[in-house]
DNA sequence: TTGTATGCGTTATCAT
DNA sequence: ATGATAACGCATACAA
């Protein structure tokens, strides 16, 4: 490895003005410049990272952790793929790296260690749940006054920092939209109630109903994972009691598209007989059959906000203040809650 | 930051003592050992792992390598997101990170500074395009004797590590089910020709014609780039010459799909008016309607394969010479490549 | 404008 | 079984 003595002798001069040089500080005479610059070259020297880190005591990365579950393929999960496609373009505009760590629930005491050890700047924590566990590491890391961030998740009562998006607001739309079409006895299939997602959608659903005037009845309540197949099971709990029944809403894509395909093979296709809406308006909500309606979440931009706030505490010396950030969901109405569309 | 002096100081032991402990080398007094430990927990100390990557000059990471684009949601597009997941888990299995740096064409000479700035012991590059720069690029890095590996790519004529696929094997098998399903006038709808997948699956599509002594005819050629968009506009080109076509290979799902969307606006059902198949086996392809028949592609294993073969040669001293690996794809049959399904 | 010197928190080698 | 100490490659305060 050629490190910055070499150069600084081939060029003779000091290991600090080769420094500055290629920090560009200081005033320096361009002579001198060019002649670092031209024995860098020659030896083919680069800086190494690790020891500026070591130095600058700052790492360069942000870290991301995301949930460890196995046999899962994390990062085909829409949500999780657009926020980190946001995080990736804010972290590049600022020369940053990302860091992904992977935790299993066990492991995530383990978030001081990441910044203990060094090796991020700043983190955002993508997919937490909430257990007992995980708040009392969210709080020591609060405590230390680590520069962290949450994103699409909102721990009640704890001010931590958090981008996430108004997930009431969006289900109490989705459920006005299916009302407004003429629906009343509307059920929801929801997630696990360990994220927060869940919990906010189900109050925007129960608002929506009660504006209405509508009962929320338990057996209009159902409960899947968030799986395409919890879904497809979930049409079988339904049809049991079709009668009952004139729409669906599904907290999100991937669900109402499972219970869609459930239900159409018992011969009722979303549109027509029932009204189906989900969440997300991930890419399968574009393709699948009929297109499904479905709360649009800006989750790329989520990403990009908790990326830059992060980040803008460790650069810009901005305040360490918790944030909290909700940005507003949409509505895309497309066939598959539309009244006999076909 | 507490440091290992204190702790040291402490428990009454040496700075070394102390560093064996955490390290779990030599032989030491089991009471000693608790010392040090309890010393350290009170403190609440953890090791820096930026100085022990600068101490042990490994870093703990693997780099992934993926081409910025723009607009574009990286994560999104199916493959790397499978290709991530694999690499993701095997790199959880050694106790590894992964540190993702996005570099656009031009940024493609820093693979070396990746490398030489320590921040990686070893790299994953995904996605990379076959071009004068980038082989020069890749050259060099093989030329260091570099641990890295491409994945899903092939540079013809280069030896350099490889995990991909076997694209002309599944191009040629999704051809050949066509053509055993009766059709002759195939047509192919190919992405740009920049990236060796693109090569091979045309290689696999003619080989499948010519053995079957059809004729590739140009006038069957299509390109798009691998977008949902470019498979949609495709559609109205397909269409001014749909008697001559009886069915379509589509180089990836996306373009398929759209493909199919523009054909239905034009009153022409897949599976029904002519046979569409695409590749990757991406989730769209359970989801479009009519389902789709792909060819599936191993991205997860790939990754998997690729992570665990780069630390191998950093881990277990595993030889440093290139290795070219290449699975084997499968043809998953559904209905959009069924005569008359409906 | 440039050089000198110290420190960053470990690992690892050599003593004891 | 444990201590002392020299690297590791750089940033940076201070001196010149």
């Amino acid at each position: 490895m050629v490190t910055r003595k070499e150069v600084a002798d081939l060029a003779g001069v000091s290991e600090a003005t080769v420094s500055r040089v290629f920090n560009g500080l200081g005033p320096m005479k361009p002579t001198t410049k060019e002649r670092v610059l031209q024995a860098a070259k020659q030896l083919n020297y680069h800086p190494n990272a690790i020891a500026q880190s070591f130095a600058r005591r700052r790492s360069g990365n942000l870290g991301v952790v995301l949930p460890y579950m196995p046999k899962v393929h994390l990062f085909s999960t829409y949500y999780f793929a657009e926020i980190l496609s946001g995080i990736g373009e804010q972290v590049r505009e600022q020369g940053y790296d990302m860091l992904l760590t992977l935790l299993t629930p066990e492991d995530s005491a383990d978030y001081i260690r990441l910044f203990r050890s060094q090796k991020v700047d700043a983190c955002v924590i993508l997919g937490s749940r909430d257990t007992p566990g995980q708040r009392e590491s969210l709080q020591r890391l609060q405590e230390e006054k680590l520069p962290f961030c949450l994103v699409n998740q909102h721990f009640a009562g704890m001010e931590l920092s958090e981008v996430d998006a108004d997930h009431v607001q969006g289900s109490c739309m989705a459920v006005r939209h299916l009302q407004e079409a003429g629906y009343r006895r509307i059920a929801f299939l929801n997630g696990s109630p360990e994220y927060s997602n869940s919990m906010d959608r189900l109050k925007g659903y129960c608002q929506a109903m009660n504006d209405a005037g509508l009962e929320v009845s338990p057996q209009l309540l159902f409960e899947g994972n968030y799986s395409r197949k919890s879904g497809y099971e979930a049409a079988a709990k339904l049809w049991e009691q079709r009668d009952e029944v004139e729409a669906v809403f599904a907290a999100n894509d991937r669900m109402a598209i499972g219970l869609m395909q459930g239900l159409r093979e018992r011969g009722w296709t979303a549109g027509r007989d029932l009204a189906v809406v989900g969440c997300d308006d991930s890419d399968a909500a574009k393709l699948s059959d009929p297109p499904l309606t479905s709360v649009s979440v800006p989750f790329y931009e989520m990403g990009k906000a908790a990326a830059r706030r992060v980040l803008g505490q460790v650069l810009d010396g901005e305040s360490g203040k918790s944030f909290q950030v909700k940005l507003p969901t949409q509505l895309i109405v497309r066939q598959s809650s539309l009244r006999n569309h076909e």
